[in-house]
DNA sequence: CCAATGTCAGCATAACTGACATCA
DNA sequence: CTGATGTCAGTTGTGCTGACATTG
């Protein structure tokens, strides 16, 4: 296409894209609700026997209201439900509803399908991408106007 | 952090968001306009000798007129300009104006820097990853339901 | 009193669809 | 007529900040 030395966002946004082209089709072909990429984000970061709101916005790295927001849309779906916290009264405990879990279960394994496919076609370069995007990158530099 | 098997299209967009905070907050230290990273893509997308909104937009994978928004955005910050395509009346030409290319220059210059920081973080895996992600992937697969 | 949590409200950005006029 | 292009308008999704009550 254009290749005039492309950069690195660009790139990574277009991989992006790519995985969430694939599985979009795949879950709406499937017959599923279709999720947007917020609540996809929410179902990757639940453990199963559920989390508070305020520690999914520590994992997902967004703030609490931006994560207030998915999670509620998502009970509106009837994908999630909270109930209290036996262990403290402020906190609320986010989990999956049966179908909640049905669906996550079937993108988690259309992801797994969508990875292998790419490892057909480039070959063992796929394992090496997650390889590398799992490695601890540190901070975001900063850099000195000075430098 | 998390740890539960993270996917492929949160580990890009973790990568991309990385990217894209150190490229804002270098530009914002070195005094630059603050740019965002729709403005950045069109940035990316645009040859020097010009290029039709149209084209814009393919290169970029969204609509024509999510393109046409952010070229008026940066039109509006004194970045871009647009002109009467010569060879055709119902086409018109986007250019940078001196202003925007240097500041596309410096950007280039400031990608270049953040990724060489991560080379000496991560090492060769660095340019490994970028090799990947040039690498022609085809169309995003479409699963089939009875698979 | 202080910090964490959940929630509500408002705002900015960026994507989309739909519609329409223009021109090759 | 058809298709590509540029544009305007509206909607949705996703993030943010500010504010506040509740609880440990």
């Amino acid at each position: 296409m254009t290749d005039a030395a492309r950069n690195m966002p660009q790139l990574l946004g277009e991989a992006k894209r790519w995985f969430d082209d694939a599985l979009l089709a795949g879950m709406r072909a499937a017959g599923e609700q279709p999720v947007t990429a917020a609540q996809a984000a929410v179902f990757a970061s639940l453990d199963p026997e559920g989390t508070s709101i305020s520690e999914l916005a520590r994992r997902m790295g967004v703030t609490r209201q931006t994560t207030h927001q998915a999670v509620h849309s998502l009970i509106g779906l009837g994908m999630l439900d909270q109930t209290a916290d036996p262990d403290s009264a402020r906190s609320r405990i986010v989990r999956f509803t049966p179908e909640g879990a049905r669906a996550h279960e079937r993108a988690q394994i259309m992801l797994a399908e969508i990875e292998e496919i790419l490892a057909e076609r480039i070959g063992d370069q796929a394992g090496r991408l997650r390889d590398i995007l799992t490695r601890p990158w540190g901070d975001p530099p900063r850099l000195t106007p000075g430098s």
